[in-house]
DNA sequence: GATGAATGAGTGTTCATTCAT
DNA sequence: AATGAATGAACACTCATTCAT
């Protein structure tokens, strides 16, 4: 029962968004009654609660994983995690919307702990980075805070449009956005096409 | 009066977010009676429609300003697209955070009024990149609409975090920003380098 | 309408008590909304406050009346407030009952106010009653804390039985606690004992 | 178990009132689950007659047996039930406030049965006291019923603000009580009673 | 004897909105 | 232009109680 009221809740503050869902909606939806809904949360506050931790303790098991794969460069760590958030659209957008969007909906410290993990997150990433750049793989005149915020905006936007079951499929995706990333969307000239080329082949071999 | 309405309640809007701020909040901000927002306003829901407004037609009109300089190529209209959005979270960030976040709580008619103003930013950003495609500016294959969701994803996620009296410039981010769009972060090999170089003279020649 | 809650409110909580007493009973007993009463109330419990507040202070500044009044020995004085409590049951009875009876329900700080009110109430009678001792009115044998909870106990306690419309007079009632009050703590000289025998005699002649 | 519920239900009702103490406090004080509790109660009400029953079932016990000693005067006897309940506070406190303060929770039927019993309680002592009066041990001049009342106002209060562990020791109360009392209700002596005469003269001149 | 999931009526409270003045 | 008393629907939440196991 506890799984399906968070099931249904993440639909519905997904669909309506947190403050505009009542504790009647959830339960209505469900078939039950209100105690059913208090048995198992402590309020509706906690219930948004849970379905955050839910939510980024996953996020970070997943980069993890990813993370501790000593075979993967961190070009294709990161590639990799990009892949991974937009795959999760299809099965976890809902929660990830939900994560985006209602967290101002926490209280202080539900909300302390939350930023928490999402520093995390981001820490992680940026170390990913980090290491990157020292292993010769990324640029080394950026500064890696603001070029994770960016990428992190970039890819975490997609739960807002991207469509999974639309035309563009999310390999597509995920290559569009690894391919600015990495090389950006300027048109090379020639002699550096051709030497990029080279790069290239050099490096896939 | 109006004006100090609309002012008071974005405020509002920003620090508690819509639906936890009441008109009793707004009102008492100000000094005022309930009768007096009700003279103003039709309803707190017109009065969230009225921010929307006014902040998207305004940033279509800064749009438009720049579009229409015909003496910037398309990749220096990109670039000061951009930095007139990250200039404006100085002064109009609470705005672009309010119309960025409370937008669900508009009615379905407000909502769709809003969403064709802002498809038609997006879409003339989309035709900003055509030409420049079409004019050699930007590469040939890569989706346009995925690279302006990217994009608009990585620069307006900056209303969350970027702090315009912190320790980076307004001019460092946008030129970030803007280097990772154009050029990728991924560090190019010697010959590549070489040859960037000299595109990037003849560049700015 | 805010003197109409108390009143109201007053009457309920001391027919049904303060927590059976909703606010649905109380609006409805006036043939207001419930939208009313929180206009006028911030709370049940602020509601509860007032008429402890209320009833205290006005307790008090009537005690502060009799206690001025320079004519009157600490005897009639006491007399006099025993009196005023009495016949204030009339009037009164209802708050009195309120206030002796649901200050359990204030929160801590609000409870602490009042009993700092109440206690106020007992030490200035204390101080009478030890005035009245060095003036040699009242036996100096007693300790003065104890006997004032005694008499206070013993006139207080009349809310809950004493029915003003009943067969015992107000004034049959506070000379009998008067006489046993008195005839209790007065110092007895032995002559004095003597004397009383022979009106005793003239009276019931 | 039967027994555990009702210790810590009195001290919970003491403690919080009863309206403000759930089932859930209780069960959870104990450490069992609803279902016991309702295996052993059949309401939260049948649980406070069951307190209340208990209570005074006892104390009417225990006046019997005083009443009942006779080599006794009804002096003695009445001194003795004062000490009594002065003694019990210690012990029984907790019922006895849980008495005096939360019989408005009980219903209709179950509240006319306890008044039964106090006033079985109040009758017996004032027979106590009119056979006293017949047997020159007290004043023959008041009400008996009035006096009693307020006897018993005096005495009971002290549930609500003597510490046991304080620094006035029970037998201190006891006799500050009685000697109140009995000196205001005791038959003065011949020669005593001639002297009042004088003073009262004197006084008022 | 004891469990604990589920009930459902009821509670205090909030708040956008109206309207006579 | 502005007031502020009054509305009333909606809300989150509580809790004594039931009952299949």
């Amino acid at each position: 029962m506890r799984g399906r009221i968070l099931k249904e809740s993440i639909d519905l503050f997904d669909k309506k968004g947190f403050s505009k869902t009542s504790i009647q909606d959830i339960i209505d939806t469900i078939g039950v009654t209100k105690g059913t809904f208090y048995y198992y949360f402590k309020s509706k506050q906690e219930l948004l609660m849970d379905i955050h931790l839910n939510y980024i303790k996953e996020l970070l098991a997943e980069q993890e994983v990813i993370f501790n794969d000593e075979y993967l460069s961190n070009k294709e760590k990161m590639n990799n995690l990009i892949s991974l958030i937009i795959k999760n659209i299809k099965i976890h957008g809902k929660s990830a919307r939900v994560f985006n969007r209602e967290f101002r909906h926490l209280d202080d410290n539900q909300l302390k702990l939350i930023n928490d993990y999402r520093k995390e997150f981001r820490i992680k990433l940026q170390k990913l980075l980090g290491e990157g750049i020292e292993k010769g793989e990324f640029r080394d005149d950026l500064r890696c805070d603001i070029v994770i915020f960016g990428i992190l905006g970039m890819v975490n936007r997609s739960y807002n449009w991207y469509d999974p079951d639309g035309e563009v499929s999310e390999e597509e995706l995920v290559n569009t956005y690894m391919d600015i990333i990495l090389n950006g969307i300027k048109k090379e000239e020639k002699t550096a096409l051709i030497n990029e080329k080279i790069i290239e082949n050099h490096f896939t071999v």
